[in-house]
DNA sequence: GTAGACATGTAATGTGTTACATGATTGT
DNA sequence: ACAATCATGTAACACATTACATGTCTAC
């Protein structure tokens, strides 16, 4: 059988402590959050899906002083799922809809003023990002749960960092060559 | 009036001298390649909506010794519409969701063996894809048409090719640090 | 004749966001 | 009181792919 994406990263995230659809999205926005992100739209109704196919249990917990919420628990199906999806290679690299790549393939309609102001206002947010990457790595770095997860998720952060780097690069340099002319 | 991606992507498009879809889908797969790519699901509707819109015209021409087919021209209201699209800064850097990161992620839950595998099949993939991006770009330096584009296209390259490369070298990195235990 | 390039289009389906709708608890 | 956080869920809509459906022309 096979599932979609969003499935598997919510069979991961149940891996970690994760145990509710809030929980989950909170844990995708700070530390998954450079390369995937979900809205409540899709988890609420994937966790329901996953349930119908005995990936994983629900357990609907109604303490006082809390509000009520479900709590879900793999199975054994589920456990092998995720594994078996961890085993196989992913078919292709992302593309990425780049909005500043699009917009700067066209600039011959632009003036070059603008064209770098684009790439100007762009760095400005690579860099902001970058920021983030390092604050979560921090976080990630000094904190006692997912020990044993921590390894990984700090890999994914230096991809997110090296990438952003580069491209920082590219938009000093690119920045150079349109002042030449 | 505020239009989709896809339909600026389009509107850039018909600037270049591409007139069918069927001519705007080539030159996506060959140029636009690394950061923007539609089916021809999204072109042809997107076609007629634009049609629709004002921002073309369209000539459906049967030349005898030629398959018919219908040529799209933007009105001045279509290069408007391009031209302040181009000047709004974009909104964010894309979050593209990527799956090598997602299981790596989850990676505790494989063996040592299994990750690098995936990792190394990975970076394969981003090899081919820099090799492809080096022979776009001496296409591009090469064709005398399209002069005018060619230097900012260039530039669409040299973000793909940065990116990529950092991609690798994460790949080495990684594979380093985890064959260190 | 047949494979490949040229050419257009729709229907079904998949994937995802945003807006809407609700309600409890906690801290100020 | 009121804002923030915790917590769940659906409906409408947007975007995109894949499979299907059709047909011509060119080169072998």
């Amino acid at each position: 059988m096979k599932y979609n994406h969003t499935t598997y990263a919510i069979l991961g995230i149940l891996t970690t402590g994760c145990r509710t659809g809030y929980a989950i999205k909170q844990l995708m926005d700070q530390s998954l959050n450079h390369f995937w992100k979900i809205s409540y739209g899709q988890i609420y109704p994937t966790l329901k899906q996953i349930v119908k196919e005995g990936l994983a249990t629900v357990d609907t917990l109604s303490e006082e002083g809390k509000p009520s919420r479900k709590e879900y628990y793999l199975t054994t199906k589920g456990k092998q799922t995720l594994k078996d999806w961890l085993q196989k290679p992913v078919e292709q690299v992302p593309v990425e809809k780049n909005e500043i790549l699009l917009k700067l393939f066209f600039s011959r309609h632009q003036s070059n003023t603008n064209a770098l102001s684009l790439i100007n206002n762009y760095r400005e947010k690579l860099e902001e990002n970058y920021q983030t990457y390092q604050n979560i790595e921090q976080m990630i770095a000094n904190q006692q749960q997912n020990q044993a997860d921590a390894k990984y998720w700090l890999f994914t952060l230096d991809y997110g960092k090296r990438v952003t780097k580069a491209a920082i690069e590219w938009c000093h340099a690119t920045t150079t060559q349109m002042n030449k002319g």
